[in-house]
DNA sequence: GAGCACTGC
């Protein structure tokens, strides 16, 4: 019953939230868009989830199933006639172009009256777009003609979006009319039967009530009021389901909901007395028990496979040059046929293991080959450190200096110039491109490298680039994978055509436990000790989920080697992870003293990020750590997860790198195959969305549901992002972007800190405001705490405290301290800050800083006025409030959850009436970090469309009604 | 009085 009703509201409030025609929205909600159903078929479904009840609903959604083509793409129609369309659509597309614009202007009352002139200048811009286009378009042929030389890139840009965007309106629309104009151009003149006269009036019905009632969501200007499932209100039905809801969470925190747990907590059990005994043995060694441990060796493991690799051949050419080492990757035997693929079509899906040199080799091809005539060539790298060194060596390979022909761009360090032809970059930095030049103008070939790891912006991209290759033909698409995922990108784009290319990878000789082990910590110390017993020389890198884990793991091994300090050669360990101090970091890649064996201990960071040499055994115990959010409550937690099968792959891989290698997985060959995921679920499934929907409505692309995502998102993570967008008022009613919202979108930030950064124009403090931002977006710890040295560590913490001023003015201070010694390292040092986190929090603000001004907010620095940051911070983060109960926990305000303030807190011994909070973390409790205390009144006065005065009253009633509620 | 996977803009 409550999915029932989670379904009808869903799809209720999509057509409130997209102006969407309910017949999608019911298929789209039941997850049939893709199906071929029969109308029976369909019947039945709608049926499950109690939407029988309209007849009308019905005959809707089975008539419009029928009609909407399954593959928009192959319309049947040719060039000519979709520009014919195109033309008889644009008369209407301007009628409707200015009520929508109309809607916009009119919307921001709802937000900050002083932030009314921005943006006028680029609307009167876009105006004058709209009535010349034509013109405009010329002008943007010629200019582009002259090489881009022009100075006024800026205008060019804002231009080229403008058409973007009408490009877009125009598809949006239609959409709308899709099937009415189709059939009154290609039936025009033809005498049609009864049947289809009556249903082309059908059609046209559906299409007024459609735009009817499109005009009416955009007048209705009445206020925004959370809908009741999640207002709380429900008493104590509401509360009942919370609970119910919160279990569940919790269960599925305890790993109970997979599968591959369960069958592995049976196996402990019957394994646990077995794997006690063998842990007292090690707790105190003597080389008896070792001796013991060692002989096992053989039987623990079972070699079951040995990794592919095609085309294995060991190479020492006598002092290689440049062009010796291009011409001896794999690649190079298939240049010719790819340049001809390349040539034949359009998109193309590349797959090539690590070493097949397709990252910097096919580039230079495509350069080579002459395309760098017709634009750039664009390839993306999930990772700055990538995008960098890759563009390093193909500038070495060409003899050209970086940032010349060769050239990368990541976000603070824009290493390109006018003569770059070949641009390396970070997808994120392409996206933030796209919104510049949306239709990739510049570029004549674009290549999305490492697409197998599913980033959130190379997720947004595919969706974006099928739709551009579609109306610019010139421009060719390639998308780099790992083997597996080929098919599936394939079938994305269309069928495109698959092109192997071997890679050149070592062997890697994998092995299996017979027995799952009850503990993988454990078991991975007696592995690191059995290879450096029993097997030839070659470092050990071994996958951890954490930092405590590392650190136990040392200890242990420590602990061990020292009873056999005088038997068996030196063991070298290493730490490595994100948090790690980057000089400790560094310590990883200082050579092995002679004789001894590098061990190291490493998280995530060595399956991707960072490549170590000399690798040649990794141990797998199959875990990692991954954040998991209750989309409900926003609560984050950092869960202990089994990986994937391709997280696997990778993982043994880097066994195999400099030779051929070794991977023990401790886990077993059934679990492998059985109960292991294929892939880990793609991140846009997996997190906030707010980001990234902001991001498409500035792209233009209103109507989320037909963007074409590879997988796409959960219904509920939309809805999610789309209300809290429209709570912080980046969109309208009928989900348009606003001024505020497209201000928002030109910063680099979660959508709660861009708002407060908008609204701190208001409170004359962004200054101030964007180094809160910043110090809030680094990712890294701020505060560096040695074990020994803990209770120093504490007191210089709580000196950014002092008058009790909250967590968020306390990173203000530590910033401006910072900043008044000049940025001095030695003050980090003194006060136990860590170096890295502020030199990244000053890039971040310094960039901006940059950006105030391109969305014409002044900068004004050096305010004491408190309850004016507060107030501006509140802005953005209304929706994070909540309230002391009189047992001195604390009750979120909209969605009411207990909740306490996490120790690191300056406020945690003070207990403020009410606080708002940067976030939840589920840990130990249910606790919020970075917490500000404000006044309950601001949150009326800041957002009156989103609280009532029932929601902030100070009386007691509603604890009362808590206890009746029990 | 707690507990810190990894990216990216």
């Amino acid at each position: 019953m409550q999915e029932i009703e989670l379904k009808k509201w869903v799809s209720d409030k999509l057509m409130l939230l997209l102006g969407y025609s309910k017949p999608e929205i019911v298929l789209y909600v039941l997850g049939l868009s893709e199906q071929a159903l029969s109308p029976a078929e369909l019947a039945q479904q709608l049926e499950d989830v109690g939407l029988s009840a309209s007849s009308e609903t019905r005959s809707f959604a089975e008539e419009i199933f029928k009609k909407v083509p399954r593959d928009k793409a192959s319309s049947g129609l040719n060039l000519y006639q979709i520009q014919e369309r195109e033309a008889m659509i644009l008369a209407r597309k301007q009628r409707t172009h200015t009520i929508l614009e109309a809607n916009v202007d009119a919307d921001d009352s709802v937000g900050d009256a002083g932030n009314r002139k921005c943006f006028r200048k680029r609307k009167i811009e876009e105006q004058e777009g709209d009535e010349k286009g034509k013109q405009v378009k010329r002008q943007i042929e010629e200019r582009l003609g002259d090489q881009r030389e022009s100075n006024n890139v800026k205008t060019l840009r804002r231009i080229s979006r403008q058409e973007y965007l009408k490009k877009r309106e125009q598809k949006k629309l239609e959409e709308m009319g899709y099937d009415i104009q189709d059939e009154e151009y290609l039936f025009e003149g033809e005498k049609l039967s009864e049947a289809e006269n009556q249903e082309m009036r059908y059609k046209k019905q559906v299409y007024e009530l459609a735009k009817k009632r499109s005009r009416e969501s955009d007048n209705d200007m009445g206020e925004y009021r959370m809908p009741e499932a999640y207002d709380g209100e429900g008493g104590v039905n509401q509360k009942r389901r919370f609970a119910i809801a919160k279990q569940n969470y919790r269960d599925a925190s305890a790993g109970d909901e997979k599968k591959p747990f369960a069958e592995q907590s049976a196996w402990v059990e019957q394994q646990i007395k077995r794997a006690t005994l063998n842990l007292k043995k090690h707790k105190n060694p003597t080389s008896d028990e070792y001796e013991f441990v060692f002989e096992d060796d053989v039987n623990h493991f079972i070699n079951a496979t040995t990794m592919d690799c095609d085309e294995f051949k060991v190479e020492s050419p006598i002092e290689p040059t440049l062009v010796d080492e291009r011409e001896a990757l794999p690649i190079y035997t298939f240049r010719d046929q790819l340049l001809k693929a390349v040539c034949d079509h359009q998109v193309l899906v590349i797959t090539g293991e690590t070493g097949s040199g397709k990252t910097t080799q096919i580039p230079q091809y495509l350069h080579e080959a002459g395309y760098t005539k017709r634009g750039k060539i664009g390839c993306t790298q999930p990772r700055r450190v990538a995008a960098m060194s890759v563009a390093a060596r193909v500038a070495q390979e060409m003899g050209v200096k970086l940032g010349h022909e060769v050239g990368y761009s990541i976000r603070f360090e824009n290493c390109t110039s006018e003569k770059t032809v070949l641009k390396y970059m970070t997808d994120g930095m392409l996206l933030r491109e796209l919104l510049g030049e949306p239709d990739l103008a510049s570029y004549s070939v674009l290549m999305v490298d490492e697409a197998h790891e599913r980033t959130i912006s190379t997720d947004i991209l595919f969706g974006l680039v099928k739709d551009i290759v579609r109306f610019r033909p010139d421009l060719k698409l390639l998308i780099s994978s790992a083997t597996l995922d080929a098919k599936k990108f394939s079938d994305f784009f269309d069928s495109a055509p698959i092109f192997e290319i071997p890679g050149r990878q070592y062997p890697v000789e994998i092995s299996y436990t017979k027995a799952p082990e009850a503990n993988y910590l454990d078991a991975a110390i007696v592995t690191v000790l059995q290879i450096h017993v029993t097997q030839p020389d070659g470092d050990i890198l071994v996958f951890l989920t954490g930092q405590e884990e590392i650190e136990t793991a040392e200890e242990m091994l420590n602990q061990r080697m020292k009873g056999l300090a005088s038997k068996i050669a030196q063991l070298v360990i290493f730490q490595i992870y994100g948090n790690l101090p980057t000089e400790r970091q560094a310590k990883i890649f200082e050579p092995t003293p002679k004789g001894a064996r590098k061990v190291v201990l490493a998280t995530n960071i060595a399956e991707t990020s960072l490549t170590i040499d000399g690798i040649k055994y990794v141990i797998d115990p199959g875990f990692c750590k991954m954040k998991t959010c209750n989309p409900r409550t926003e609560m984050e937690s950092l869960l202990v997860t089994p990986i994937s099968k391709a997280s696997a792959m990778q993982r043994a891989g880097r066994a195999g790198r400099t030779g051929p290698g070794k991977c023990f997985r401790l886990y077993t060959a059934y679990d492998y195959h059985n109960d292991m995921e294929d892939n880990t679920a793609p991140e846009i499934q997996r997190t906030n969305l707010a980001n990234v929907v902001l991001t498409l409505k500035t792209l233009g692309i209103n109507n989320l549901m037909n963007f074409e995502f590879m997988d796409p998102p959960p219904v509920e993570a939309l809805l999610k992002a789309l209300e809290l967008l429209y709570a912080l008022s980046a969109l309208n009613k009928s989900g348009e972007l606003t001024k505020i919202g497209r201000k928002m979108a030109e910063f680099p930030l979660d959508p709660k800190l861009s708002r407060m950064i908008v609204a701190s124009d208001r409170y004359k403090c962004s200054g101030e405001i964007i180094t809160i931002a910043a110090m809030l977006s680094v990712g890294y710890d701020i505060f560096y705490c040695p074990k020994n040295r803990k209770l120093l560590a504490d007191s210089a913490k709580m000196n950014f405290h002092r008058g009790h001023v909250g967590d968020h003015i306390a990173l203000l201070n530590v910033y401006t301290s910072w900043k008044e010694t000049n940025f001095s390292t030695q003050w980090c040092y003194d006060n136990f800050v860590q170096v890295r986190s502020m030199k990244r929090a000053r890039d971040i603000r310094d960039q901006l800083e940059g950006l105030l001004e391109r969305v014409e907010i002044e900068l004004t620095p050096n305010t004491s006025d408190i309850e004016a940051i507060k107030k501006a911070i509140t802005s953005g983060f209304f929706t994070h409030s909540s309230r002391l109960l009189k047992n001195g926990s604390y009750q979120t305000v909209k969605h009411p959850q207990t909740v306490y303030i996490h120790p690191t807190s300056g406020l945690s011994h003070e207990h403020p009436k009410w606080v708002i909070y940067n976030e939840l973390v589920l840990t130990t409790k249910e606790y919020m970090r970075q917490v500000t205390e404000i006044k309950s009144e601001w949150l009326l006065e800041i957002a009156p469309h989103y609280y009532q005065l029932k929601d902030v009253e100070d009386s007691g009633s509603k604890l009362l009604g808590h206890k009746e509620g029990h």
